[in-house]
DNA sequence: TTGTATGCGTTATCAT
DNA sequence: ATGATAACGCATACAA
């Protein structure tokens, strides 16, 4: 009784696909990948795989031919707006092309971030997409990668927005908008990677403008509390010193905004408050305070053509995308729209 | 030439190990698996795994042994908070488990879903979650499948919140909270799905509390400006009709006091609003709206627990979860809490 | 306890 | 153009 009758309940080869066409295992594998084939045997082997509800093993594939058509992407959750915005258009990119996407969470833990950089090594991705924080992440040579937001050394593509340009344009419209006297907050990473641009760009503009401003600078893990009493600092008589803040993150402008109205501050008759990433609440229209935009879409689609381009001549080191300037109604508009 | 050298730049395999090691390759899948091996040989095979940077092959291993330690999850999109909290749970159980999780993101779209359904399969994964509307998605019987929010048969479990008790919960809030006549406000897919029992849970709340209510129904692909016109039109002499609205969502709630500002009715002096999610902006500590709470670490642990479970006997085709209340500050709050 | 050999489902290289 | 056969990397039943 060993070895007599088909084993139980699994699923269909091409072996049982080509028993049932009467035909050999090779002209089924040419059937399914669409190569040439005589008609009349087409015809027999399509028909047996509707029979018998055949579908390929993408396992045995993979095995054989070392393309899994599987893409993971590390960031650190799905709760940011922002990284759940890339995530969506990534998965959709990836779509579009017949790839698969492991969603890595990393918590912005540095060995979760090296942990799912093995498993996806293990699990024979055609490539890692990351937005990382570990400064010292191994990455196996021949597993393509490309970053995000972070450049990972001259091998490895680096996808950000314009981060330098987005912070001097909300300078510049801050000043466009009459402020006189401005400042920058800013939490986040300490490390060296792009968005970190935005307080260099920011200056910048303020200063080609002759606009006056102060800083505010966290690092994670401090307290947004900080911001609440740096900002108390510049009040005098209920009057705040500034009539316009830039905010590195929406997310911050967001809770910047919640304390300056708690001040006594209006937003934006007393003060102008523009944010960075161009957030919209529940797919509303509207973003959630004036903002500088990140295109990203366009980001997203770079990202998968970076990655899965085979025949990259130079594979460039860094490619900074454009922004654009978003009103959230947390400015004052000079004129109104017409489109 | 042919077969002599070993092949180029490709990743080590177990032979390449037990040669290293001058073990046999059995031996080395020992070690790499737990089992028990001589300690003279384990250390040899460790130290040749070390040397070659060895990593498993999650591709041969799936394919020989039928398990991949993959499993796909089905939702619209990650761009809904609570799709994204979601994901982010269900993700965080499966990589406690070891497991991977490929992110399927439909569009609502009844073809993406069965398309996905069928690259799962393909792919071999362990199982699938998913929160689906296709109400004929074809699923292979013997690919477990844990569905949220639909019941999809009597052999598919389904997951949930309670529904129903949520909007019992909202019409004794708004009872409680001193409203005489309320709205129940609610847009969405005309599937018979888990959340449709809200209309029902809040009907029932409002008879046994003698809450006299008014329904406005819409389905996906109607105007939000249907609210508004059918808010207007219980406005009499700048007074709306109702001092209470439960909204289906956070996400129609986050609108609906939009529009309620507009038509000049204060939240909550004038009208309280609580919506049902639990969704809350940022990662702040605060909700949107009063609203019901959806237990998502709840329902994410639930569903990969119902669908890892190898020996559970009978499956259960309902779980629902209980809900809560959360004050977002669009009702009015009689007593300050303590805790 | 360790080594050997077979097969998982597929693709690709051969003869036919 | 079609059919047989050998890998792909690993797990495992079996032999030593």
């Amino acid at each position: 009784m060993r070895g007599t009758m088909k084993k139980g309940n699994s699923a269909p080869t091409m072996k049982d696909v080509a028993r049932e066409a009467g035909v050999a295992l090779g002209t089924v594998s040419k059937v399914v990948n669409g190569l040439p084939v005589g008609d009349s045997y087409r015809i027999r082997v399509e028909n047996a795989i509707e029979k018998l509800n055949y579908q390929v093993n993408s396992y045995a594939q993979g095995l054989k031919s070392n393309r899994t058509y599987t893409v993971a992407l590390l960031i650190p959750n799905t709760q940011d707006p922002f990284f759940a915005s890339l995530a969506y258009h990534i998965n959709r990119s990836l779509s579009k092309r017949k790839y698969r996407m492991l969603l890595c969470c990393t918590d912005y833990d540095s060995s979760q971030e090296q942990e799912y950089v093995k498993m996806a090594q293990q699990n024979k991705v055609d490539g890692i997409i990351g937005l990382t924080y570990n400064p010292n992440l191994v990455v196996v040579e021949d597993t393509p990668f490309v970053a995000i937001d972070r450049s990972m050394g001259p091998k490895i593509p680096c996808v950000a927005s314009d981060n330098f340009a987005g912070g001097q344009l909300a300078a510049e419209k801050l000043a466009d908008l009459g402020c006189k006297k401005v400042a920058f907050l800013r939490i986040g990473s300490s490390l060296n990677n792009e968005p970190n641009k935005r307080k260099a760009g920011f200056e910048n503009g303020c200063l080609s403008r002759g606009l006056s401003y102060k800083m505010k600078i966290l690092n994670d893990g401090d307290s947004y509390e900080e911001f609440e009493t740096f900002l108390s600092s510049y009040i005098q008589d209920g009057k705040l010193a500034f009539d316009g803040i830039f905010c590195v993150t929406d997310s911050l402008a967001y809770c910047v905004i919640e304390m300056l109205r708690k001040l006594g501050q209006r937003v934006p008759e007393d003060v102008q408050v523009i944010g960075f990433d161009g957030i919209r609440h529940f797919g509303s229209m509207d973003y959630v305070c004036s903002t500088i935009v990140q295109p990203v879409v366009d980001l997203a689609e770079l990202c998968v053509d970076l990655l899965l381009q085979e025949n990259m001549l130079v594979k460039p080191p860094l490619i900074c995308l454009p922004v654009s300037y978003g009103n959230g109604g947390t400015t004052l508009e000079p004129d109104k729209k017409t489109d």
